[in-house]
DNA sequence: CCCAAAATATGAGATATCTCATATTATTGT
DNA sequence: ACAATAATATGAGATATCTCATATTTTGGG
């Protein structure tokens, strides 16, 4: 289990602080302090039940969270993408049961040290108004998630999930990881897919699936949508 | 529909003011434009989909968030009790869908004009750190809620919603609006609710039901606590 | 290059959950 | 007090989804 996170030094580290500042985010000069780190696929950002010492932002890469139930089972919560937080419950609450992130692509972010920015970052309003507007979105995601969750069978989250990460025309996920994050088991998912090749939504190449019908997706995917756009 | 929300004024308006302050959520005096508004059960205090001009805040009642789907199906999203934040959304986002928000008791909440103080209010570092608080709660909860329902049976679910709402050791909760929560079909929340009855868990009693064995529903519901306890 | 572990596949039977049909009570407005 | 509407109940058949068993293929480490 080597966890050797990469901490960039020097001109490398300089370098990202700089092409991907973060400065407009506070209201005081945070990068003297703020390291750059590297996380490899598969390594653990943050330890289930372990807190960080730090607060970070993602600058690129895509990792995932996880939590652990009393029964053993893992279950994958979400993604996180870049110019996603990691940590702010940390930082906000005394008492927090973290959960776990891992990297699941090469993954570059900040580490902005707590036990020398908590203070300042809990009294700086740039800061506490980013946060906020990130919380709020997350908040209201989980919230259409779970009643989308709930309300619609797996045809429909399905289709919504192959268009939403889709490469181009290919849909090109582990089945392992999808069935994990849409909480169904993998024999059904697969049951579903297989459906879908049938009907000529998808087509199977390979370990892959080319997408055929993506009005057809569509139009099981916007069941989920809920109410008018605004402005309507 | 009459929706004749109440505005108190004068003396009752000040007894809440007082009784209720909430200039300990802000750094600078806001009662003097807020006011005090009491909306009867199945009120509407936000309309789908209609921009509120006030961010509210809770003071006692409890109200329901609703959202409305392509499909006509009604989702009860979650419930809203005191000190929580309603039209925070509106306020952080230009554009947001809102969501649906009746009260599903006699509910009193302190209005804050937003075309008054909203500028204020974004550059007040109390009041963004005590919303950050409550919306990364939110956001928490929202997830641990969302993996829940889709990783356990009903059974499961409704073993902890029991435990969490019941009154003493009566469960009063109205059928319709629970399987709405929990999004499963009024079918089968009864014949779960059959079940517990025939194991012994609960007792029918006229349109309540006793509990009899909380151990076992906690057994139950104790499936869907994740990890350990922070400090652990 | 080989092995063990992980990921992919597929079948069959068991459950969980939904839909629809239909009655019987509350509740509410007038 | 009455009619309309909402909430409660219950049965039966249809689906969605799960569990388990088992086989094949891919992948990563030594």
């Amino acid at each position: 289990m080597g966890w050797m996170m990469e901490t960039y030094k020097g001109k490398k580290r300089q370098h990202y602080l700089e092409k991907h500042s973060i400065s407009h985010l506070f209201s005081f000069p945070i990068e003297e302090f703020v390291e750059v780190r590297e996380y490899k696929r598969d390594e653990w950002i943050i330890r289930e039940g372990m807190r960080p010492d730090y607060l970070y932002y993602v600058i690129e890469g895509k990792a995932k969270i996880y939590v652990t139930y009393q029964n053993g089972k893992v279950s994958l919560i979400n993604f996180i993408n870049a110019h996603d937080y990691i940590g702010e419950m940390e930082l906000l609450h005394e008492v927090y049961y973290t959960k776990g992130i891992q990297a699941s692509a090469k993954t570059v972010c900040f580490a902005v040290p707590l036990h020398h920015y908590r203070k300042k970052l809990l009294e700086d309003t740039t800061f506490l108004r980013e946060l906020t507007k990130f919380l709020s979105v997350k908040a209201t995601k989980m919230a259409e998630k779970y009643s989308q969750g709930l309300s619609f069978p797996l045809e429909n989250r399905l289709a919504d999930f192959i268009l939403q990460t889709a490469d181009g025309d290919m849909y090109k996920e582990k089945h392992v990881t999808v069935c994990d994050f849409l909480g169904v088991s993998y024999r059904h998912l697969l049951h579903v897919l297989v459906q879908f090749c049938e009907k000529g939504y998808l087509h199977k190449e390979g370990r892959h699936y080319h997408i055929r019908q993506t009005d057809e997706l569509h139009r099981l995917a916007d069941v989920l949508k809920n109410g008018l756009e605004p402005g309507s």
